[in-house]
DNA sequence: TTGTAGGCGTTATCAC
DNA sequence: GTGATAACGCCTACAA
């Protein structure tokens, strides 16, 4: 690979003027100027930004860790940060932690030690310090989907509580009697909040809030699927359910289908996010939508500003969700 | 942030000694091992990996470029290359080319700059030299899912051909006379030889093969919805589709579902690639399946090895696919 | 405006 | 086995 000495020499100026050229900065004689450009298309000169960034401590790298990969919930959201990313003059590299804590680790190392510009994470554990000490090399940190207590960064979120609020409502209107909850786990905001939601639409419309009623799992498919099937073993008889987050719903209603219960007949359905191709899907499935490409694009545009003024007061952005009605929790219209 | 020679100090030893010790290659007098490895505790001193790049002149970080984050086929592929990645060492950065020339430009153009250990890459345009100049530039590059001719790297595909073959058969089969194909553009391999797999099963079968029954479009969802539009609106009146990737599966059908057309009664459909979720899926969709994750597995390992033996022969390796015959295309049993 | 020179943090090559 | 020292390729005071 030729370096910017190659380029100076062919082009007969200094190191310095080269580098003055390609970045643009600073004014150059038009003559020189050329004669470096020359140069550089004739060697097929390309900058090495490891040198770069080693000496500008600093990359042009954003470093984005979600939780699940597989998860189409995320995949738009990173739709929203590449677009944003790359309109400011980042470069997105995408990490999948897979919900594990191990994984998720290394990326948050391989962020610092590769000195990453900024760090988009919706974190899958609790790496608090380790996300402060990136924040302190300054490498800014925005949290989004879930919320970390305790970290120094900006972060994205939805009003998971008032969504879940209107999942459970809209059973109780639609004469559901056993609602049940199926949500993730305790260290996840977004379940917590999401089963605070659920509960309190229950207090509100004056019904008992029944443990029995109330599953954590995981957060993934095989996670609802279980939860279901424990909901129906134990004896707890729901004649409604209310999932946390999408994949979790496609293991439920893979749980009843197997088991020959229909839907909404036999157990009404309401699912937190939505389902890709929610169209092609029967019934379909009343959900809780987030925006979730806005989500993305929110946390880019936060990181964004926080790189251009590191000592800018942290902000929390929140986005609303909607409740989309559907066929799953709606009984009445029978379909010919 | 504490760099080598802080830790030196600390530690009573030269610099060189602090590098022996965290490489861990020679051998050191443990006593100063240890002084070493208290003195990076105590300093939360870590390796600065732009240093080490430049002055190694290669990194440990990969990086994916795919097609399409929003189609569960190159997710489940990004898993199986993560899975074999981490256990060889190496770190995974994921680009979305979005089936766009100039961002998947962008990404090699990065890879490039940031001296990528190696690409593995789903490529979505012909950018033949630029892969070529990562190639000599010692940046080996392994492509899956699509062929480029002419890319010095190695490959992973599938049957293409055979598979379209056996969707197209199996429709026959069935006893459909007016078999219509959707596939991708024409310059993505797996659009024209899925394309000719079509062909190839009519000609075999003594059917005539009508162009007028054949789409080329875009592999996204709302190509397969204009296509499918398309061949409805301009009176070809096929009584079945062969869909040559998922998304356009599912614009197919949502075509059909808006226009009233039943599924298989109207229309039969057999799509390439497999939805997730196919079971909640109504009717249930006949697919050639292909082995995704093993596809990211074998790109991974294909990489890993031409990493360590960098003359090793240029090597191509074929997958297969498979039919799984659902309700889509079975018209006979009739569901209660 | 241009060139010289030093350093970003590491690792590799020498002597010792 | 250990320690100086010189790169790796680039950017940026500073001097001219």
């Amino acid at each position: 690979m030729a370096t910017i000495y190659d380029v100076a020499r062919r082009a007969q100026v200094s190191a310095a003027t080269v580098s003055r050229v390609l970045n643009g900065r600073q004014t150059v004689d038009p003559l020189l100027a050329e004669r470096v450009l020359d140069a550089v298309a004739e060697l097929g000169y390309r900058r090495n930004a490891v040198a770069r960034n080693l000496r500008k401590r600093q990359t042009s790298l954003w470093t984005v860790i979600i939780s699940d990969v597989q998860n189409p919930f995320f995949t738009s959201l990173v739709r929203g940060v590449e677009d944003v990313a790359s309109a400011a003059g980042y470069s997105v590299a995408l990490c999948n932690s897979d919900e594990n804590p191990e994984k998720e680790s290394n990326y948050i190392a391989v962020a610092l030690a590769e000195q990453a510009a900024g760090l988009i994470i919706s974190p899958s554990s609790r790496h608090i310090e380790d996300l402060n000490l990136l924040a302190e090399t300054g490498c800014p940190v925005v949290m989004v989907d879930r919320e970390l207590k305790g970290v120094h960064g900006d972060s994205v979120l939805v009003d998971n509580e008032h969504g879940a609020e209107m999942a459970t409502s809209h059973l109780i209107d639609q004469g559901y009697q056993q609602i049940a909850c199926i949500t993730g786990p305790r260290r996840l905001s977004t379940a917590t909040q999401r089963l605070r939601g659920y509960r309190e639409a229950l207090r509100a419309a004056g019904r008992p809030v029944d443990e029995a009623l109330v599953r954590m799992s995981n957060f993934r498919e095989h996670g609802g699927y279980k939860a279901m099937a424990s909901l129906l073993d134990e004896g707890a008889a729901p004649d409604a359910v209310f999932t946390a987050n999408n994949l979790m719903t496609v293991g439920a209603m893979e749980c009843l289908a197997e088991r020959g219960l229909s839907i909404p007949g036999d157990v009404a359905v309401v699912g937190f996010d939505e389902l890709p191709w929610a169209d092609l899907v029967r019934p379909s499935i009343t959900t809780v939508a987030q925006p979730t490409y806005d989500e993305g694009r929110a946390a880019a545009e936060l990181l964004a500003k926080r790189i251009a003024q590191p000592d800018r007061k942290l902000t929390r952005v929140t986005l609303h969700t909607e409740l989309r009605v559907r066929a799953s929790s709606t009984p009445l219209p029978r379909q010919g």
